[in-house]
DNA sequence: CGCCTCTTTGATAAAAGTCAATCAGGGTGG
DNA sequence: CCACCCTGATTGACTTTTATCAAAGAGGCG
C-alpha cells in the first residue's frame, strides 16, 4: 500500500529533477534550487488505492508529487466525502493540515504515484540559508486557497454542464504543463469521483459526457478522453470569453 | 470610502488587543506577542460598501479585521462574481494574493470596518527574531485552505437547507467566539449575498429562512435573526450527529 | 467463464431557479 | 413632518435542472 523509499546520492533531486518548474521550486533561482537538494530526503511509492495520509494522523510533512496522481477528500462527521481535489505530478498536497499539525482529509492514490516527502521542520532549518524559501512555501498555500476559492466558484455558480467542462479544460491545461496532451487524456477518476468532486450524481455526469460526445466538443469511450473543440469547451466553461 | 490610520505610541498593539488570542497571535507565547507590537504600523478604515483591495492590484500585505466586517469575492472573466467568505474581526484577509503578489479577488466592507495592515516585508524580517512567527503564518494559511475546503463540501454535497443551517450555526459559533451572543446577531448581509456565497438564489434563502421560523428553529425580520433551537440547526447542518 | 465494478441510459421525482408581483423600511427632498 | 422613492425581502406560480430509482450493458480480473 506505501512504502518508503530513501534517497541514495545518485537519486534525482530537485535540481536535476524534471519537475523543478512545476513543483516546489517554480520560480526559484538556480543556485537556490540546488540548495532544495538535501530537502527532500525520503519519498514514499503508494500503490493504487492506497492512501498517502488519513485524517487524524499527525502532520509534519507536505509532499509534492512525483508520478501518478491523488485524491484529497473531507469526510464529515457522518462518513461522507467530499473530493476537494485531483493532484498531478509537480502539485502539493497535505497543507491543510499545518493548522493543528494534524491531517484533516484523506489522500488516496488514483493509480500507482511516488511522492517526495517535505518535511516542514527541515524546511523551517532550510529556509535560514534560503532567503526566498518562506515566500516560496507561502506562494504554494497561497495556490491551494486560489484553486479552492476557483472550486468554490465553479460549485457556486456553474451549471453542471459548466462544470464538466471547466474541470475537463483545467485537467488539460494542467495536463498540457507537464508535457502530456492537452486534447487526448486518461481520466484516471471514476465518473463517482468526478460527480463527487463537482457536486453532481455519476448518472449526471455521465450524460454530460455522452451529450458532449454526441455535440461533437469531445470524444470518449470509458476514461479514454479526446477534446474535440477545446475552444468551445473553454467558452462553455465561462472561461476566456470573447 | 478607505481611511489610512497611522499608529501612534498610544494605540492599541497586539498586545493590548482584545482580539490577540484569535487573530494573527493565536496560541503564540506572551513574550512573543509582545515582539509583534511593532509589526502593524498603519490600519486602514473602510466605509461600509467600500474596498479594501480589488482584484488585479498588487498585494504585499495581509489584513486583520480590528471591527467590522468584509466579504472577499472572485471575478470571473464575464464579470459574476462569486462570494469565498464573509470575515469577521480576528480574521485574516489577503492571503489569497500571495502567489503572484497581486490581489485576485476583491474585499468589500459590509459595514464601517478597520483592518491592521501587516506588510509581508516587514514579517519577513521581523520573523528572524520570532523563531514561531513563520509557522504561525502557516497555520492561518491552512485555515484558510480548511475554511475554503469546508465550504466546498457544503456547496457540493449539501441542500440548500443544510447549506443555509450551517452557515447560521457557523456564524452563530464565530461570533460566540467574539464574545457576542451565539443566539442573537445581525446578518449583516443580504439575501442575495447570502444566496451568492451559498450556490442557491435570494428566493430560495428567503424561502428557507421563513421556513425556518415557521418550523420554530428561528425568529427572523429582516437582518435580525434569533436562533431558537441551535442543536435542531448543528443538526440539520450535518454536523456533530448523534 | 463468470463475477464484479463501473458506466450508460431511461423514466420519474424532487429540488431549486426564474419570473413576477407585492410588501416593508429607510432615507430624502419637498 | 410627511409623502415618495428606492432597495431589499417576501411570496406565489411555474419551469428547468438535477437527483433518484431502476435496468441493462461493458470491461477487467480471478
Amino acid at each position: 500500500m506505501q512504502r518508503k523509499i530513501t534517497i541514495t546520492p545518485e537519486s534525482t533531486r530537485c535540481s536535476t529533477c524534471m519537475l523543478s518548474d512545476i513543483c516546489l521550486p517554480v520560480g526559484m533561482a538556480r543556485d537556490e534550487v540546488e540548495k532544495l537538494d538535501e530537502l527532500v530526503q525520503e519519498r514514499i511509492r503508494i500503490t493504487k488505492g492506497g492512501t498517502l495520509f488519513n485524517l487524524g494522523e499527525p502532520a509534519n510533512a507536505v509532499y509534492g508529487i512525483r508520478f501518478g496522481s491523488l485524491k484529497t477528500q473531507l469526510e464529515d462527521a457522518s462518513g461522507h466525502m467530499q473530493i476537494t481535489g485531483f493532484l498531478l505530478p509537480g502539485e502539493i498536497l497535505g497543507m491543510d493540515g499545518m493548522l493543528e499539525n494534524r491531517h484533516v482529509s484523506n489522500a488516496v492514490a488514483l493509480e500507482d504515484s511516488e511522492v517526495c516527502v517535505i518535511h516542514i521542520q527541515d524546511m523551517d532549518v532550510l529556509s535560514r540559508h534560503i532567503p526566498s524559501l518562506q515566500q516560496q512555501f507561502r506562494r504554494l498555500m497561497s495556490k491551494e486557497i486560489n484553486r479552492s476559492h476557483r472550486l468554490v466558484m465553479s460549485l457556486g455558480s456553474l451549471r453542471s454542464e459548466q462544470r464538466l467542462a471547466a474541470f475537463l479544460v483545467n485537467l488539460s491545461q494542467r495536463l498540457a504543463t507537464l508535457g502530456y496532451s492537452s486534447t487526448e487524456f486518461l481520466l484516471r477518476m471514476s465518473r463517482d469521483e468526478i460527480g463527487n468532486y463537482l457536486g453532481l450524481t455519476l448518472e449526471t455526469v455521465s450524460r454530460l459526457f455522452s451529450r458532449f460526445a454526441k455535440e461533437g466538443l469531445i470524444r470518449i469511450h470509458q476514461r479514454e478522453v479526446h477534446l474535440l473543440d477545446l475552444p468551445a469547451l473553454i467558452k462553455l466553461s465561462g472561461g476566456e470569453c470573447d
